[in-house]
DNA sequence: CAGATAATATAAGTTTTTCTTATTGTGGAG
DNA sequence: CTCCACAATAAGAAAAACTTATATTATCTG
């Protein structure tokens, strides 16, 4: 039943089948609405409830209950028809178009610097845009994957062949801290610090805070590791409500948009350490659209963003470099 | 052939031979690639065109060519493809380990609301916590699979056994343009108003962008899908541009911290739809933990969030219900 | 430019899957 | 306890997906 031979434990009909039953509350309710009998509905979810090695209901109750695993399945399944369903009215349409979709993976660290632009000028170009905010992480292998397009993150995935590069921005590392705390000299200071307040970390799912983890491994600073979040504002917000402060970069400062009065800015003490953002795509699948997004990207950075954290903070002048790394 | 009288026009496994088809360059290699004879494959492939109504080869040239309609199929193929197959595994992953470390899966439009004070407020309790922002869907299953501890999403997973739920906060979806704009007084000037400016979407990787379009197809509208993001930053972003119009929540336009100068909101025309955010953990497993953090954040939200909210937006008044919904 | 080659489309028959009818077993309401 | 609606199972019917066989077409070769 469903599927075939191959590794799929289900299709889209048998979903479709099961969401029915979630939605209904009853296999035999679920038959009438989808025009078939009992049995069948019983028959397919027994099917993907086999070929997937889990159960989905606890038939020991009588508004039939839906277990974990089905719980799960009804919410990856409704997202994954709901995708299905909107390919086909694409399809359609694809007569008059230049590039019917472009999907974008924007590291969380640009997203208020480069959503707004990325999406006007896509959509110059393209009939439909999707712009994905998240993790570098999940990006990566999106876009290996093709389930994204173009990616703009904090790796350039140098590993990977078969990848075009277009170098964005350059930026070094910083501390953020309210500015009545006693600016760190030296690597050891750090420590001294972190007995006086929270110390506040990137978590190990963002690439960002997987490079600070490494610097401070290879300086032998074993700082706490109390609290950590995976987004710039979630560090930037626990600094601005003076609790501690933190390792972080002046483009994640800017994307926590947060008023940046009774916070500084200092340069890390000892190594310096840098990272560098890039926009990435498969080669030679979208002709010269990424290296124009990318000139684009470039311009608003220097124009709207640069500006501004030059401004608030003198000391990073020529610090942070748009285009070359 | 394949997905039933339904209407879905193809199922997993017709697009698997599909995209066989599109990485061998040739039906007949990609039949013997998947062990069906040259024919199988031909058919399954006409069967998609014509259950699509469009063309996906080109057949008049000889490694056999994509139409434009055939390279957006792959695209979403592979995409839809991959979600697909994470879905099993997951699935059968759903007993797993603990640990004493508190997780806290915060879905993204609460992310500026809530994050600070929840690192504050969990730090109290506990030796190690760990905010991730996010959206639910992925979430969930992390909770489920006990890769997160608590959740704060826009879903109470009500399905599923052997969870915990707090109510945070009830509030309606709005329609969110720029100040000059003509106010839709029924759901038919929706579509006008797509006619004249961009409509904005959540993507349907998001609960948000799921449940819009359900209420969406309700009403029989069929508005544009150009541009998408899955962030409610992204969203608020294009309108405040003043490039569009969107339907979002109050919380979703407080998550994206943009100045309100020269945006409205207006009551979604039509019957009305609300949302609901609610704190989630598994049961009896943090004792009195997520009771205890769940009114600490509707206190939060009651006197931080939900005034400045009101203030905005004084029509709002009453509409947002924190705790009941 | 004819003929060979390898690919695709179509037709007709076979196999497999999926659905239905019929029947048995079960949880929960009265 | 009894009834009732629902779920599981079995076996046959209907529908689908696949196969073999054959015709057609694009490209390459001599």
């Amino acid at each position: 039943m469903t599927a075939h031979a191959d590794g799929l434990p289900f299709d889209l009909w048998s979903l479709q089948v099961f969401l029915s039953a979630c939605d209904c509350g009853s296999m035999a309710a679920a038959g009438r609405q989808l025009q078939l009998t009992q049995p069948a509905v019983s028959q397919t979810i027994a099917d993907i409830e086999a070929k997937t090695g889990t159960i989905l209901f606890d038939r020991s109750v009588r508004p039939i209950g839906l277990t974990p695993a089905g719980g799960l399945l009804r919410q990856r399944a409704s997202a994954l028809l709901s995708e299905a369903r909107q390919i086909a009215p694409l399809l359609r349409e694809t007569e008059r178009n230049r590039f019917p979709l472009i999907r974008v993976g924007l590291v969380d660290s640009m997203s208020r610097a480069l959503s707004s632009v990325l999406g006007k000028k896509l959509g110059e170009s393209t009939e439909h845009v999707s712009i994905q905010s998240g993790l570098t992480a999940a990006h990566a292998s999106a876009l290996m994957t093709r389930r994204l397009d173009i990616l703009i993150g904090v790796d350039d995935l140098e590993d990977i062949d078969g990848l075009e590069r277009w170098p964005l921005l350059g930026e070094p590392y910083v501390l953020l801290a309210p500015d009545d705390f006693v600016q760190p000299r030296q690597p050891s200071d750090l420590m001294e610090l972190a007995r006086s307040c929270e110390f506040v970390r990137f978590s190990a799912r963002s690439l960002t805070g997987i490079e600070i983890d490494r610097h401070l491994r290879r300086l032998r600073l074993d700082l706490p590791r109390k609290l950590e979040y995976d987004t710039p504002y979630g560090v930037a917000a626990i600094v601005a409500a003076r609790q501690g402060f933190a390792i972080t970069t002046p483009m994640c400062i800017v994307e926590s948009a947060l008023p940046l009065v009774g916070l500084t800015c200092w340069p890390l003490p000892g190594p310096s350490l840098r990272r560098k953002l890039t926009l990435i795509a498969r080669k030679q699948e979208l002709g010269r659209l990424p290296c124009e997004v990318a000139a684009f990207c470039r311009e608003q950075l220097l124009i709207a963003t640069v500006p501004g954290i030059e401004a608030a903070f003198p000391w990073l002048k020529g610090e942070i470099s748009v285009g070359t790394q």
